[in-house]
DNA sequence: CCATTTTGTCACCCAATCGTCACACGGTTG
DNA sequence: CAACCGTGTGACGATTGGGTGACAAAATGG
């Protein structure tokens, strides 16, 4: 969102080039309305605007819980300016100055969202209805109920549960379930998956067979 | 701590805004007399400083018994230096990159004392049914009967109790309880597991193996 | 210094688990 | 419809992982 249709096309394009989805607002009122709506992964913002300038958006955005997290890069012309928009009145998360090169920004860009993202910790516990998966306990439960299963079965189900709706080629289960670049038969992938179902009896539902592919776990 | 005086006001004012007591210093020998003498919470250290740089000051406090523990974050210009920072030899608890947002440094802030506060003391007795676990008397009853048994077996029995439910693999089993790196076959966890098991005798029930895992306390 | 306890390693054994094969089955293709 | 391909299935031998007993080194304690 920004006033000048030059930079905000900069920014725009620049973005959509480095294969993130974009969307802009020309004001401070749109641009309140679509983040409400579409909950970004981070906010580009334009100090100068009308009506609204950007540090008004800023503090609105950080008032409201629901927007309160959405990492904010600023734009601003003054170097002055930079303490208070880092600080704690306006909380942006980083800032460029104008001029500012595309690298610069898909930098920045590219280091708020890791940053963001390296913070979820993987899950521990995956339940799909009635079927619980505990990793650290390595234990799974159907409808309460503890299912005996392998090493490798569980790590089987683990790797399909975990990448619930993907399609995982039989190659790529050897690689991921049995770790080293396998010397065994695709075909026993086969055999683990039969050994799987049979043991989880009604959750083998779950378990997809996409012919000419590989399997995939449904939720 | 920290050369930049900007940076410096930086840091202080936001977490003072955010009512944390703050003390500052201007190089690492001041540093390290106001630590020892006011024991804080959490350090927040800048890598460049004058004279003694962060890497040494940092060693110098987790070499001190009397500061070791307390949590430091680091502020560092590189990301290259960060494997460094975290690692074993300067064990530092996290870093921020410059730039930084006052926002992000809160976060990582308020990560961190809640972690250390949150700690809850381990507890000083673990109680399993009719097995009791007594750390700090190290002693262990069935049914009030006391059960004698060796350091290690102790240890062992402890580390698992305590994360009751999960699993532990030997090699986690061997860094916790024989505390090095070690050098040591994995297979002396079974035979430790073996008179464990025998001397506590019904209680050894908990005690699960997980083929091909580890072993496991359950309650 | 010696006796005793504790500890780490090893070799052996057995059952659980694994990988492979041959065959069966069902859908697809020509 | 027949040949074919990909997957399900049952069986079987090979491998592995963990329990166990024995033993020697190391630590402990008098």
């Amino acid at each position: 969102m920004d006033d000048e249709p030059e930079i905000i096309e900069l920014v725009e394009f620049n973005l959509k080039q480095a294969g993130y989805a974009v969307t802009t607002a020309a004001d401070g009122a749109e641009a309140l309305k679509k983040v409400r709506a579409q909950k970004p992964d981070l906010i580009v913002l334009d100090v100068m605007l009308p009506e609204m300038d950007g540090f008004e958006i800023c503090k609105a955005l950080r008032l409201d819980a629901a927007t309160a997290k959405v990492p904010i890069i600023m734009l601003t012309a003054k170097a002055a300016e930079i303490d208070r928009v880092l600080g704690l009145e306006l909380g942006a998360d980083d800032y460029l100055t104008k001029p500012f090169s595309p690298r610069e920004l898909l930098l920045r860009v590219k280091k708020i969202l890791s940053r963001s993202q390296s913070e979820e910790k993987p899950k521990e516990q995956l339940r799909f209805g009635d079927l619980l998966i505990d990793l650290p306990r390595h234990i799974v439960m159907w409808k309460n109920k503890p299912i005996e299963m392998t090493a490798t079965e569980f790590k089987l189900l683990t790797i399909l549960a975990q990448r619930a709706g993907r399609v995982q080629s039989r190659d790529q289960l050897l690689r991921d379930v049995w770790e080293y670049d396998s010397l065994i038969d695709t075909r026993t992938v086969d055999t683990h998956m039969r050994r799987l179902r049979e043991k989880i009896g009604p959750a083998a539902k779950h378990l997809d067979t996409v012919r000419g592919v590989g399997y995939r776990f449904m939720e």
